[in-house]
DNA sequence: ACTGTTTGACCGCCC
DNA sequence: CGGGCGGTCAAACAG
């Protein structure tokens, strides 16, 4: 297994094998994309758009139109916004509203509010005293991941997409564990107000929950991202999250395991198999429950 | 340079 | 044999 490209989820040969070939040859294929059919506000990229109608209070002032703020943190917006990331949608897809799911996805739940403070950390690297020219910028990327909303449930997750499903009002986001060899995934479901209507998890994380940077100066030794990582059994069907129970087995479908896929082993860690669960980790705050149901769902793909 | 989101396009399966 | 659907990749963008 020492495959340096096998690893973190590019166990695509369609993409894999084929950029790498294309990538020289045919450069410009941007084949990139997710059915959103969002609405694409070409306003500054300055733009606080947090105007939500709910929780009055938490809003010293909201200036109605634009702060002086954008002016001075605004970048010179480009001229024409116009990235070649611009392109047109595949195929808008028309949510069948009204069709036959009633789906009244409408729990009315406080938004969970985490309130860890996940933030100060000291990087020891620093050491900057050399200064390239200015121009040496390339490419700066970093979404300053301070509040992005994400199910704090103890782990990294990095999103690589986002497609509405037939059947859902909102579109589902799918997230995949930041780690070198975590298949783990998870699919989201938001609601307009953020709340959490569904999260399915998919695959076990095989490496213990990175620890939540707590306030340890200590002093000695330096090494300290020492992880002891329990070791797992590749064929122990186990759940992670020792500290839940209830569950048991609320199969809502695949009870009759009579056909499905091929292959379909009753009970199995198949990495094709979501499962649906609800917020657990345990450094979520007790009482804000989102609500979301716990079951065994089977899905293939 | 980082890390992680954004977002359109492509792919593989299923009907 | 085709289209729809769901899922994923991967470049560009962002602070
Ligand atoms: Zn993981």
């Amino acid at each position: 297994m020492a495959s340096p490209s096998a690893s973190t989820g590019s166990l695509d040969p369609r993409a894999s094998s084929l950029s790498s070939l294309l990538a020289s040859a045919l450069e410009d294929d941007p084949r990139r994309g997710s059915g959103v059919p969002k609405f694409k506000s070409i306003a500054p990229p300055s733009l606080p758009l947090s105007a939500l109608p709910l929780s009055p209070s938490a809003f010293p002032t909201m200036p109605p139109g634009l702060s002086p703020a954008d002016f001075l943190d605004s970048k010179v917006s480009p001229p024409l916004s116009l990235s070649p990331r611009s392109k047109s949608p595949d195929s808008y897809q028309q949510i069948p509203k009204g069709e036959d799911a009633n789906y009244s996805t409408f729990t009315f739940q406080t938004n969970a509010k985490q309130q860890s403070a996940v933030k100060s950390e000291l990087n020891p690297f620093q050491t900057n005293a050399n200064n390239r020219s200015d121009y040496d910028n390339f490419q700066s990327q970093a979404q300053s991941m301070r509040e992005q909303r994400k199910s704090d449930d103890g782990y990294n997750w990095r999103k690589y997409g986002q497609k509405q499903v037939k059947g859902s009002e909102n579109p589902w986001h799918y997230y995949k564990c930041t780690h070198p060899e975590c298949p783990t995934k998870k699919k989201v479901e938001r609601s307009l107000d953020g709340q959490i209507t569904e999260i399915v998890y998919k695959g076990t994380h095989n490496h213990a929950k990175p620890l939540a940077i707590r306030r340890s100066l200590a002093s000695s030794a330096s090494s300290v991202p020492s992880l002891a990582v329990p070791v797992y059994n590749p064929a122990a069907p186990k759940i992670n999250d020792p500290a839940f129970s209830a569950h048991g087995s609320s199969q809502v479908d695949s009870a009759t395991p009579e056909n499905s896929s091929p292959s379909v082993i009753g009970n199995e860690p198949d990495p094709k198999r979501w499962k649906q669960e609800g917020e657990n980790g345990g450094i979520l705050a007790p009482g804000s429950r989102t609500g979301t149901s716990y079951s065994y769902l089977d899905m293939h793909t």
